[in-house]
DNA sequence: AGTTGTTTGAAACATACGTTTGACAGGTAG
DNA sequence: CTACCTGTCAAACGTATGTTTCAAACAACT
């Protein structure tokens, strides 16, 4: 075969210890000694190692992003005209989210991990490719989101929108951690699923709280 | 003086550098000649990168942990034998990290960051240094978290507040970035006060959503 | 002043990085 | 067979990093 498998033996490797290590802190020569591939084999076939990274972030973010656009389009279906809840459109995220066709067991945590870490570390490149790649999805999900909190004020709906990322990014890119800690202090064994099971009513109780500024207002501060 | 500014020189450009760019990204050369001193100055005075890194958040870290300390002796002290509620431990913790004396109007925001990628940054060295040094009032956090929500299982409470802090911290470590997008955006200008100030409520709906693990379908209610 | 211990300075060190090079193998087509 | 494209390989390149060195400058004290 002409093209061997070499790209995907990088891709395969790359994803593991992005995951595992960030992206300034995994160097090429860990990624092809991992693969059992030349070093010059990434340059060769991307590039250039932020082409890498984008590389192993399209891979299974446009796969997801077609699942996810199909999940909204059958959300929206299903209410014929009226808006979907915030439920539902946190369950149709994840949900699609949760079943993408997985490599392997811990398929899920990179995938999560990985997008954690594309939110929280600053790397410039990244984020500009990811906005002009995935735009269409991420607005569609701003825009269900927006109807179905019609309660709250833009500046609210912002920064509780900007929470919500938090604690999943957060809590995803830790996961397997999370999971192992659990299972050490508490004896618990908790999969993937359930832990977004969890996560899920989190969110849509905060986002659906009181208005936050009367509790401010009405206690400013006792300096 | 024998002891010149040079190390307060050096960490008060570290702090700012680490905070823009985090820490494998910001280098030695970066940060003393941000400082005006010479490279070796580190080294000389602080022994390693690392050591650098674990004083940077020393400088601010301990004097926040005495802080908080004090306030929750404060609270609980004023709740005499009745153990505080959830809100009130949230913005016993909030209030001592917005009062801490700052040097300037960014201090807040480099604090708050930081703190961010200490969590964020898989910096095996830095959390290690963190959870020996400040493990105290982290634990007191925690018992007083588990006193205010008695209703919660240990399970649910962990993953809890795993979702709590990482709301918290992602929200920390880009503070400045979206505040940012909110003034150009919308027009509104933020103080970290009303950013925090917006978080608690949040946080304290979703630690005291009903449970998650019973299938809602929508209507989530607050307490 | 002279001595001692501390702090700075310019330069070098060893190492690791991303990237490039040029030689070489394997298959395909003319 | 020759010519050619594609992919692999070892080696090197240039640069940037954290750290060390050692002489010079400085401060404090007798």
């Amino acid at each position: 075969m002409a093209q061997s498998d070499t790209v995907d033996r990088i891709l395969d490797a790359a994803e593991v210890l992005f995951a595992e290590r960030g992206f300034s802190e995994t160097s090429l020569r860990m990624i092809t000694s991992k693969a059992g591939v030349n070093l010059a084999a990434v340059n060769y076939h991307f590039g250039s190692k932020n082409a890498l990274i984008h590389a192993v972030f399209a891979r299974f973010l446009t796969p997801f992003s077609d699942t996810l656009e199909r999940a909204f389009d059958d959300l929206e279906q299903r209410c014929n005209g009226k808006p979907p809840t915030l439920d539902q459109t946190l369950r149709a995220l994840t949900e699609s989210a949760v079943r993408m066709p997985q490599r392997n067991d811990r398929g899920i945590s990179i995938f999560m991990r990985l997008l954690g870490l594309a939110y929280t570390q600053s790397q410039g490149h990244l984020r500009k490719f990811l906005e002009q790649e995935y735009s269409q999805p991420f607005g569609r999900f701003m825009r269900l989101l927006k109807e179905a909190t019609p309660q709250l004020t833009a500046v609210d709906r912002y920064w509780r929108i900007q929470f919500m990322l938090g604690a999943t990014a957060f809590t995803m890119s830790s996961s397997d951690a999370l999971r192992d800690i659990l299972q050490n202090k508490l004896g618990v064994a908790t999969t993937v699923q359930e832990m977004v099971a969890r996560l899920v009513p989190f969110l849509a109780a905060g986002m659906q709280a009181t208005d936050p500024m009367q509790l401010a207002v009405s206690k400013p501060s006792v300096a």
